[in-house]
DNA sequence: CGGCTATTTGCAACTCAGTTGAAAAATGAA
DNA sequence: TTCATTTTTCAACTGAGTTGCAAATAGCCG
């Protein structure tokens, strides 16, 4: 995934003191390709070190803050973050009704729809996001087993 | 907006009840060219008679379930919820980062992204849903006159 | 009408995500 | 070392949404 960024310098660039948790967190956010939710994140640092939950919420709002992560709204009450590094573009999104697993898809030729939504009523359009929702390969597989 | 639809008849074919509430949580939604949470429709409610927020919550979930609400996520903690009857189809909306309100869009045309996203990893995609964040011409008139 | 049943609404208590404010700990500069 | 700033923690809170059960209501049948 985003091996490619050197999260260490990507901090330092945002004025972000690189502290083991805040690498960790950009860490686990690289470590796979979808969206996180803070209570996964949570928990992943946990596996390794005790840490408490705000914490990991003020670092992930800093982050959202600068820039270096995104934060996607989610079907289910808990917002999603991911990667903003370069090698992580803006992209669609799918996200899995059953086990609400959020994926990451390619980007997709979107000019025109953003050239058709831009527009209208005098808003000013910053961001468009795309959410695919449906029923994953994984569960899909499990429906079919459990099924025939 | 969606006066056209006869909620009585609407309700009664989807074998709910025509109760008073569900009339009026019909009628608000139908009401104005936006996105509701739960909660400004409950205040809406109760502006005209008492009520408690588990029956809109149970009332929300039962159309939602059976396609004559849809919710949608929303950049925020609360949910929201719009009318799905033929008078208004999936369309992509529009949220102001500042005042949070969130506007319904033309529909756009969407075979070509569509096509793209249906395919990818072997899941099986239901819905598409299109955000577009910004800065509505409300707050941004705010904005302007506060400052200039 | 009265009695029965299923549906709808209300109530109280709860869960879970996320926030706040202030204290404690760690870091960097002088 | 001392001091100021940043980072992390703690406890307590807010707000959205849920659960289980009781009370009220509506539809039906005799």
């Amino acid at each position: 995934m985003s091996d490619r960024c050197n999260f260490h310098e990507v901090l330092v660039q945002c004025r972000l003191r690189p502290t083991p948790l805040r690498l960790e967190v950009l860490e686990i956010l690289g470590s796979e390709d979808r969206a996180w939710q803070a209570r996964e994140i949570l928990d992943a640092v946990r596996s390794r070190r005790p840490v408490n939950k705000v914490t990991i919420y003020r670092i992930l709002d800093d982050m959202v803050r600068l820039g270096l992560v995104r934060k996607l709204p989610s079907e289910g009450a808990a917002a999603l973050y991911e990667l903003a590094c370069e090698h992580h573009p803006p992209h669609p999104h799918f996200q899995c009704q059953v086990c609400g697993e959020v994926q990451c898809l390619e980007p997709v030729a979107l000019e025109q729809v953003w050239q058709e939504l831009k527009g209208p009523l005098g808003n000013r359009a910053d961001r468009l996001e795309i959410r695919v929702a449906g029923l994953c390969y994984k569960c899909r597989d499990t429906a079919k087993n459990s099924t025939g």
